[in-house]
Order: structure tokens, then sequence, then C-alpha cells
DNA sequence: ATTGACTTGACATACGTATGTCAAATACGG
DNA sequence: CCGTATTTGACATACGTATGTCAAGTCAAT
């Protein structure tokens, strides 16, 4: 049988109320009773029965996802899990809700995230960039009490309490990695495409594509990245450009946002051109582009995943129970037309 | 706020009992009340809290895992997966174990299963392939009122609540697909290796290479199987005699249990050849080897996530709750060097 | 209308934890 | 050793559900 608080009482030779007010940081217990306790709960390996806990507190948490407003697909596939998981039993006891910021406006980001009502939110998982502005807002939050994670794209100066997503940098390296297999034995160039360099996945995914190139596949050159922003024509005749400029194109690595942009540019302009492209995100743009063989491999962070993963390490924290990183761990998935979900 | 009992009860113009009576199917009540608490359920949307019930009735779940004896590197993983997600949260109030049965004695499997103590048993996960004699032995698990999973290896005429696992056709296609794309433009043909074509998992991935080769890659030749039987004389025999015999041999798929084997053979045998290896199911062999560069990629599913799936499933059954199919769908992921966990 | 069989409801207790009240015990300064 | 401030313990109630007991209610058949 687990133990109970009564154990801890009996066993520390105190009262239910001692134990009470060790167990939960209350004030007013002298220390050498708190060491009993505290004695107690080591010996007999007691762990508080959460379930239990939360009935009794009958505690709701209160999550916030903040997701960048704008048409991205692969924002949108993001909303939808975090939808689907809510409503699941995974999230039992919890409200959540999402809302939308203008990513690129660091000023409007900061007053969406001041406006949140700190009073009763348990906790935020951001998918922004990283500005001083987003740093503050955070800093803000935690200080309310409130426990932070960043989705997606870490926020590594932001003393967030954890990160929810895929290390890009290795992302990056397995584009090279799938890349430079396709193109056993070939030589040529790789174009490079994103739709922003600013946020920093773009920038660890190109690094770490061309640590992998330029360690194990030298033949394969990667152009410099075209950045274009949300703008079909300019990526449309960057890419006839780049074609007509390079008769050893071989393959196209698309970073990230603006899949949609670069698949139509590619159809337009090398039809018939025997490109491998590799492509990131499962949407509904490159889950078709796959079907039709347009994509030859996407690489995948599984949005349910991310979104559950979110959910639970923010409830651990509340809990403050321990994180169960095998779990938690968001992998760099490969997605070809077989193996297709 | 959630309706409890108490407001179906009020709903429903009927006593708590009765609710409870309705709700846990017991005996003694007439139609027309059950009908009306099943009505008053409906309308209010009334849940049942499971953690409160579990709490009330000190419900504790008894699983057990039955796997394949012997050595094995990859349910060395599952049974190692197996017991991390038994310590780790997700089994609250579970009592995990592992029972291990010689699969290719039939009678002696039936004996072990028999053997389990029924009484208190609720949920069973198997490993094992499919013989009639285990399909026996599942029917007297399942008439003694636990649930059954199958894990790894489908038993589809074993009518068990669930399968656990990935689809092993999808992932011989992918398998195929990814020799097919790692020899863009080649010919020759690809040696197929595995322990023993008894199980269904070889076969189906087998059905899945062939499939996807003569549509996508008719230049590409897959080699009959060979199996090796746990003997390293035999397959290095083989390796060399179809390595001498093939001057096109482009590659290897080594569809199973036996990496190592089938690595150390390679390694005698064609030290100097080019030949691209894609190999199954992550486990320190084929971790090192990836490492190593004597494997292009593996085919993997998480054993992390079919234990955690496999325990969830089960629990579902036994609180008769609806699967959250989107989580426990088990993915057929590519591993390479650089996206390795 | 009465019997006996079946149904129902009121009530109590429990699960493990949280939280509040209040009197009793203890510590400490003088 | 007293008075006061602090600490402690006993007890009650609650969370949502499960389960048992028993008296009271309802029903159909006699």
């Amino acid at each position: 049988m687990k133990p109970t608080v009564h154990d801890i009482a009996r066993e520390a030779g105190v009262s239910l109320s001692t134990v009470d007010r060790v167990l939960n940081g209350r004030a007013d217990v002298r220390p050498k009773n708190a060491e009993r306790v505290k004695d107690a709960v080591r010996r007999l390996g007691y762990v508080r029965d959460t379930n239990a806990a939360n009935l009794a507190k009958k505690r709701r948490y209160k999550f916030t996802f903040v997701l960048p407003e704008g048409p991205n697909h692969f924002v949108d596939t993001v909303a939808s899990a975090v939808r689907e998981a809510t409503d699941a039993q995974v999230t039992d006891r919890a409200d959540v809700d999402i809302i939308y910021v203008n990513a690129a406006d660091p000023h409007a980001v900061v007053k969406r995230l001041k406006s949140l009502d700190l009073g009763r939110l348990d906790g935020v998982a951001i998918m922004a960039p990283e500005t001083p502005q987003v740093r503050d807002a955070i800093a803000h939050i935690k200080s309310a009490g409130a426990y932070v994670v960043a989705l997606v794209s870490d926020l590594p100066n932001s003393r967030c309490d954890h990160f929810v997503g895929i290390d890009n940098f290795s992302a990056g390296q397995t584009a090279g990695a799938l890349l430079g297999r396709f193109l056993r034995k070939e030589t040529g160039c790789i174009l490079v495409a994103t739709n922003s360099m600013v946020s920093r996945d773009s920038i660890e995914r190109r690094f770490g594509l061309d640590e992998v190139l330029s360690r194990d596949f030298p033949r394969l050159k990667a152009l410099p990245t075209i950045e274009f922003h949300d703008d079909p024509d300019r990526i449309r005749e960057t890419l006839q450009r780049s074609i007509a400029a390079h008769g050893d194109l071989k393959a196209v690595y698309s970073m990230g946002s603006g899949n949609a942009i670069m698949l139509d540019a590619l159809r337009q302009s090398a039809p018939d051109r025997d490109l491998v492209v590799v492509a990131h995100d499962l949407t509904s743009v490159t889950r078709q582009a796959l079907l039709d063989g347009e994509v030859d491999a996407i690489i995948v962070q599984n949005v349910g995943h991310l979104a559950r993963s979110a959910l639970r390490i923010l409830r651990a924290k509340c809990d403050d129970a321990g994180i169960y990183e095998a779990q938690e761990q968001i992998r760099i998935e490969i997605i070809m037309r077989e193996n297709l979900y």
C-alpha cells in the first residue's frame, strides 16, 4: 500500500495538521518538526496523490497558448492539435484557450500578453520570436506565478520553464543528410529557401544543413538562402534566375513557412527538372505535394505531440511534479509518401 | 461546473442510489427510471470523474506484458521501455509486470498464459506470433474479463481489443522508398534478410518492399529473402555467395531481428563495397552501426511510445473510456545519424 | 385488501487530500 | 514562574464517486 498523509503523521509523531503545513509550505512550523515530517516522507517514500489533491482542491488548470496570427498552414495545424488535445481526456481539469498575436509587431505582442488575466492563469505556451519586449512580457507573466513554455521556437534568454519543440540545428542536419543520400554520388548545388531568416529556427536549420554538407557531402553546394517575405513574385523570379544560372541545380530545401509559395514557383519554373525536394512541416500543402511526388521527404515535428507535451509539462510544473523526459522528447521525423500518417 | 451524480439525480428526479445503480449497471432498476437517468446524463452531458471514482474504489489496475524470451535486442528495448513507463506517473495506480514466454513453442506459451492469475488481472499486452494455441489462450483470458492488446505483431484472428504497433506493410514500403531514393538513378539488386519469415511482420514488410520497388523503382531488384535462424555462419556464407554472384548488389535491407549477425557478416564479407544499408529497430547495435556509418537509415517504432500506448489503451478499456486515437497512432519513424535520439 | 416480491431512497462510511476553526500545548522573555 | 506569542493537534467539512444497510415505497397477484 502506498503511504498516505496519515502514515506520515504517525511515522513523524506529529498531527495531520502539521504534516499538511509542511507539505504545503505553510508557515508556523518549528524547524525540528518540519524535519521530522520530511524525514518520514523520505523514509516511507510518500508521494502525494495528485488526483485526490486536485479533487479536494477542486483544482482547474488555466492554460493559454499564444500563437502567431496571419496565414500560416503550420500554425493552423498547431492550433487544431491544441484544440484536439484539449478535448481529449489528456487535459482533464484544464481550461485551455488560444490567442493570436501579431508576431511581427513586438509591441502588439507585449500588449496582448500583458492583457492576459494573470490572476488565475496557471501557464502559457508561447510560439513567437524572441525580442526584448517578449522577454519582458514573459518575465512579467512569470512574476505573476504562471509557468511559461516556449513552443516550436526556443526562447533561450527568457528563462522559460521548458522548451517544447525540436532541435532545429539537428533538423537542418537531417535535411542535409537526406539530401546527401538522395543525391548519392551526384555533384551540384542546392537551393535553400525560407520565408524569413529572422526567426531563429531558419537560422539554426541553415547552420545544421551547412555543417553536414560541408563535412559529409562536399560535392553538394548549398546556395545562399533565399528569403521571400510572403512574396510569390519574388520567389518565382529568384527561382527562375537560380535555375537558369545553375545548370547543376539538383535539389531544393524549403526550410519552413512558405512551402506553398515555393512549390507553386517550382511548378511553374521547373516542371520538367528532376529535382530532389525536401521541406519542413506537415500541412495540407506539403501532404498533397508528397502524395503528388513533388516533394521527396518532409521533416516534421508532430504537432499533436507538441500540443500534448506542452500541456503535460505545464501541468507537471503546476503540480510541482517531475517531467517524464522520455515522453516529452519531440522527435525529428522524416516523412515520405509511404509513412505518411 | 461539470455536472455530478447529484445533478443527475436531481435532474432525473430519482435518488442518488438509483443513479448509481444505473451508472454502474446494477440490477433491480425499473426500465422507466433507468431511462430517466440516461436521459439526464445525456442532457447534462455528464461524464464520470474517473479519478474520483478510482479513489473511491481504491482501484488498482493489474497489467501483464507477455514478451518473447531469448536473446533479442529489440525485445530488450521494449522491456525496458515498459519498466520505464511503469515507473513514471503514466501508470498511476497500475501494477505492471513482464513475463517471458518461449514464442517458438506454442504449448509452452499457452501453458504460461493459462497460469496467469486471471482473478485479478485487468489487461494483457502480448507480443507473440499468432498460433491456434495462442488464439485459444487469448480467448480464455478474455472470457475471464481481462482486456488484451497485441503488441508489435498484430493478432488479427484473436479478437484482441487493440493492436499497438506499426503497419508493417507500410514499414516495408517505407524501406523500399528509402532504398529507391538513396539509389536514385542506379540499377542493381538488393539483398533482403531476416532471421525468420514465420512472423507475420517480416512477411508484411517484404510485401510492402516489393510493392514499392516494382511500382516506383523497377530498376531495383530485391533478391529472395534470406532467413538465417540465429545462425551466423549461414548468413555469412549466404552473404558472401550473394555478393559474389551479384556484381550489381547495391543495398541490403535487414528486415528485423538479427541485425547484429547481419552487420557482422557484412563487415567481414564486404567491408569495401559501398552498399546502402537499411535496417529495422533502434537497439544498441543499430544505434552504433548508424553512428559508425555502417547503416544509412533505420526504420523505427518508438518503444517508449509502444509501452505507454499499450498501458493507456488497456486502462481506457478498463475504464470503458474512449481511446484518443491520434495519440495512440504508432508512427513509422525514419532515423538517420542526424536525427538519432 | 393482503401478501410477498421487487424497487427505491435516506443515510452512513470510505477513498486521500485540503482547509478551516479553535482550544491546548509549548516556547520564550522577563 | 508568569504572561504572552507561537506552534500544535483535534475535529469537522469538503471534493466526486462507490458501496452497503435498511426501512419504506410500489407493484402484481391472490
